[in-house]
RNA sequence: GGAGGGGUUCCAGAGCGGUCAAAUGGGGCGGGCUGUAAACCCGUUGACUUCGGUCUUCGAAAGUUCGAAUCUUUCCCCCUCCA
């Protein structure tokens, strides 16, 4: 019989590479596991590209699996060389310990549950790597690599390839994750570790060293690499990283993030990353295709910052892009109303607004008609903003090209 | 350790004494078209400006020169070949 999780797993195209399909299968259908995903902790969030990673924590959940998540303080301290040209930089204990800290309450968000069997197990290896005793170490656990062997994966190849130096350091990257998968076995009983394809030398690595160490099979799985329509990376937007997190990006800002999907990937996209049915996307799949992004938006900024932001920010879309009117989910700047009474300069209103950062930068803006005040284009850059330009409400919406718009107050 | 090649604006990559804030391509941004899409077309892409200019940039520092990304010296970093 195909198991439910592994069925959906691969229905919602989560699926990339298992190290053992078919015995994953039987195991899944006997008894609920255990499995893990690491989190690399260079960030003070994570952003959407680790969107599916968690979206596969949430489905083991569904089908009543445990969650954990292994935040890597430890092996963040190395640095992992897959898919990485050069070394990057290496963080203070003190930005990691925090960066984990803010990372877990994402976790709390996406994994929420109420059932005490199901909730995820938080988990540091630099518990375990921390103490590590060198000499013991290499005895017990380098034995069973072989450099030959080492040298043949992805990760390091491509780097000697190109003939980047590598570190000693980095080299030793994936016998640690490989160790955190037997520490993780042995202590949780951790059957499972689940990764992007980038990380499947790594989690094989983690399958055989539990084989040859405790003699116990246990099992990888990997999901595709998501590639956009347009040949870009998931996750990286004009402003920057798409951050899974209210202070570093806000809801109407990650419902926009959604909306703005290509065409071409809104399907793919509420199979991945919505709760909604297979079922259901099968059958709304021909309707119009902006209801379906704004479907989109709505479910996933719902499971992230909850429905009320979600409405909100839906509301504020509608009213901003199909009534050029002004949403109250936009960002707003305030101003002192003496100060207009002389009137702004357009220039200034707009640095002080956040719109841009620099005064070059808003003359070209206004040269290009890229700066408009209630939809009407600023013609010249030594236009003056007084109270005439603002609504009975006190409002006025400053606008920099057709998607980014404040609302200035007048207090 | 020896011999060569190189470090240029977000990236790739030209320039090799003045006409260089630096070709070209990519990316970004803005405008047009549209559907807050894609494709396409146009503009723009160091900062400040009283729009005359001014200031800071071509690995770092010093020097030659009226004048340097371009020449010299020292230093740092990367690559190729030899040992």
């Amino acid at each position: 019989m195909e198991n439910s999780f592994l069925s959906e797993f691969k229905k919602r195209d989560y699926f990339n590479q298992c190290t053992n399909s078919d015995e994953l299968e039987k195991l899944m259908n006997q008894k609920k596991i255990r499995a893990y995903i690491g989190f690399d902790c260079t960030a003070p969030s994570l952003h959407v590209g680790s969107l599916l990673q968690i979206m596969c924590l949430r489905l083991l959940q569904k089908h009543g699996h445990q969650p954990i998540v292994l935040l890597g303080g430890g092996t963040t301290r190395i640095g992992d060389p897959s898919g990485k040209e050069e070394t990057r930089k290496i963080l203070s204990e003190k930005e990691i310990e925090k960066n984990i800290k803010n990372i877990e309450k994402i976790f709390k968000i996406f994994l929420k549950t109420n059932n005490t069997k199901l909730k995820p197990i938080f988990v540091n290896n630099y518990k375990w790597l921390g103490k590590l005793n060198y000499i013991k170490f290499l005895r017990e656990i380098g034995k069973h690599f072989t450099i030959n062997k080492m040298l043949s994966f992805d990760s390091v190849k491509l780097r000697l390839e190109r003939e980047q130096s590598l570190s000693y350091m980095e080299f030793n990257y994936m016998i640690l994750q490989a160790y955190d998968f037997l520490e993780l076995n042995k202590t949780k009983n951790c059957l499972m570790q689940i990764g992007g394809s980038d990380q499947w030398g790594n989690i094989v690595n983690g399958v055989e060293l539990i084989k040859r160490h405790s003699s116990k099979q246990v099992f990888g799985l990997t999901t595709p690499l998501i590639t956009l329509s347009s040949g870009s990376k998931m996750g990286k937007t004009e402003k920057g990283a798409v951050w899974l997190d209210k202070k570093m990006l806000s809801s109407y800002d990650y419902w926009q993030f959604w909306r703005n999907t290509d065409d071409r990937d809104v399907i793919k996209f509420l199979q991945m990353f919505t709760d909604l049915k297979i079922e259901k996307i099968e059958k709304i799949k021909d309707q119009n295709i902006n209801q379906l992004k704004i479907l989109l938006a709505s479910e996933a900024t719902t499971m992230l910052h909850g429905k009320t932001a979600a409405q909100k920010a839906e509301l504020t879309a509608k009213n901003t892009f199909e009534e050029k009117s002004i949403g109250e989910d936009l960002p707003s700047v305030k101003i002192k109303k003496n100060e207009l009474i002389n009137g702004i300069n357009i220039i200034d209103l707009v640095i002080s607004s956040n719109l841009l950062s620099s005064k070059s930068e808003v003359r070209r803006m206004i040269k290009n008609k890229g700066i408009k005040i209630n939809n009407e284009p600023v013609e010249n850059e030594k236009y003056n903003v007084s109270l005439n330009n603002f609504n009975q409400n006190n409002f006025l919406k400053l606008s920099l090209g057709k998607k980014n718009h404040v609302i200035v107050k007048i207090i």
